[in-house]
DNA sequence: ATCCAATCTTTACGATGTAAAGATAAGCGA
DNA sequence: TCGCTTATCTTTACATCGTAAAGATTGGAT
């Protein structure tokens, strides 16, 4: 018994937990009185450190290598730590994804605060938009692609409402006309869903490389920005955005 | 040895490769002459039953449960048998995706071919978009959702660049101009990527459930696709689409 | 007819998510 | 201070997945 599992976990570079320095022997050492960094059992801040190791796993290793055991490993708790504060990977996801949206809605906070001029206000926002998701293209993936995302979660929930909330404000704003939590004309819900299209949908066309062959065709150097900024400005031919 | 994924296998309710009717102990009858519905070790056409089995267990159980042996089970082959055929679980997904984009393109095309007035005609496209990814939104998802895509298999780049040509001729025929291949002035890549990223995000964000917030604040009884249209045609407020 | 190469199955292995049980420590009432 | 309770963390176990490698089978070329 216990083949698979102890074989494959010892077989790994760096044993399983151990987030101090500390000697093979020194492990079953109870709480003499040489206890400095003894790895205690308790981590004490484990959820935050968890949610700061999926991160950092996910800038190194991408999506694909955030794993509920990576995380563990990356933090240096067994791999099945992360239950109890989690649940599940959906769970953890879920969280992480709050964390992201929390970044995502202080840097589209800060983004306006600089623009001056009407043309610059109103497109402070979509360049923030994909500048964080450029900069941060595994946290926007896991905030928008991952199906394995619970709402329902109060932190992510209130996190992404709060993104939503800033969009329609913005939106509000630009038409001049106070727009109110419980109801919408169809023209004022097609203004916010028009604008959150057009972005989230050229942002995640940038991500996965569909822009590529545009951008390629386009004249020498022409950048992703740039080609946002004329897809915001370029005059429509006809009286439809499309 | 032989533990851990035998006895894994063994206990699932459908043995493992069985494609048609056969006894428990006709099963090394080699080609004796009662030789009738023997499950022919060679399939004959795997590959097309792989795919069409893959399309069959996307639609039953979604993204998550679209897997390699998950496939060979529905086709009733060996776990191991897609390998020969597709290297590799990309390589099924690749493929798989190939045959949505050109169910997509097939639909593309049908969608123009009713429409009358240049209205209609502008609408016809993003509607029959919307609807393709309505009707199957796993088949949307392994087109574009997915990182684990090949898309220097020619298959699916060709299929994939021949969505990409319509979209292009649509636009360029709304602007009234010839959009070469090779070359694209930065607003005519603006308007193909404004109206892609649109279309797309607003997909992206109905399938994903993020426009719920909006559609329930809309007058009773408003549907996605009037949101859309509205979208599309409701006037702007400022020169910018946004 | 025979051999070869393509096709399919078996077997094996490392990795993952998750459940369950054991170990440890911190908090708390007496 | 002592002992109990409970939250936290580790161990162990298992089903499943993707993939590699080796064996079985067969269609087809020579």
């Amino acid at each position: 018994m216990a083949k698979t599992d102890t074989k494959g976990e010892a077989a790994r570079s760096s044993r399983a937990p151990r987030r101090a320095t500390q000697t093979a022997a020194s492990r079953p050492a109870r709480r003499a009185g040489s206890a400095k960094t003894e790895t205690p059992y308790h981590h004490g801040a484990l959820r935050e450190a968890l949610l700061q190791a999926a991160e950092r796993v996910l800038e190194r290793d991408g999506l694909a290598g955030l794993t509920l055991r990576a995380v563990a490993r990356e933090a240096g708790v067994s791999h099945a730590a992360p239950t109890h504060h989690f649940g599940d990977l959906t769970g953890l996801l879920s969280e992480l994804a709050a964390v992201g949206f929390r970044q995502f809605n202080a840097a589209m906070g800060s983004a306006c605060d600089t623009a001056t001029t009407p043309l610059e206000r109103a497109l402070a926002r979509p360049k923030a938009y994909v500048a964080y998701a450029q900069a941060h293209p595994g946290m926007y993936g896991i905030m928008f692609r991952t199906e394995r995302l619970d709402y329902s979660r109060p932190s992510l929930h209130e996190a992404a409402e709060a993104s939503f909330a800033g969009l329609a404000n913005a939106i509000g704003a630009m038409r001049q006309e106070q727009i109110s939590g419980d109801a919408l004309t169809l023209n004022q819900g097609a203004a916010i869903a028009r604008a959150w299209s057009l972005v989230h949908g050229f942002t995640m066309l940038l991500l996965d490389g569909r822009l590529e062959d545009i951008l390629e065709r386009l004249p020498e150097g022409t950048t992703a920005e740039r080609l946002l900024e004329a897809m915001l400005t370029a005059p429509v031919a006809s009286k439809l955005p499309v």
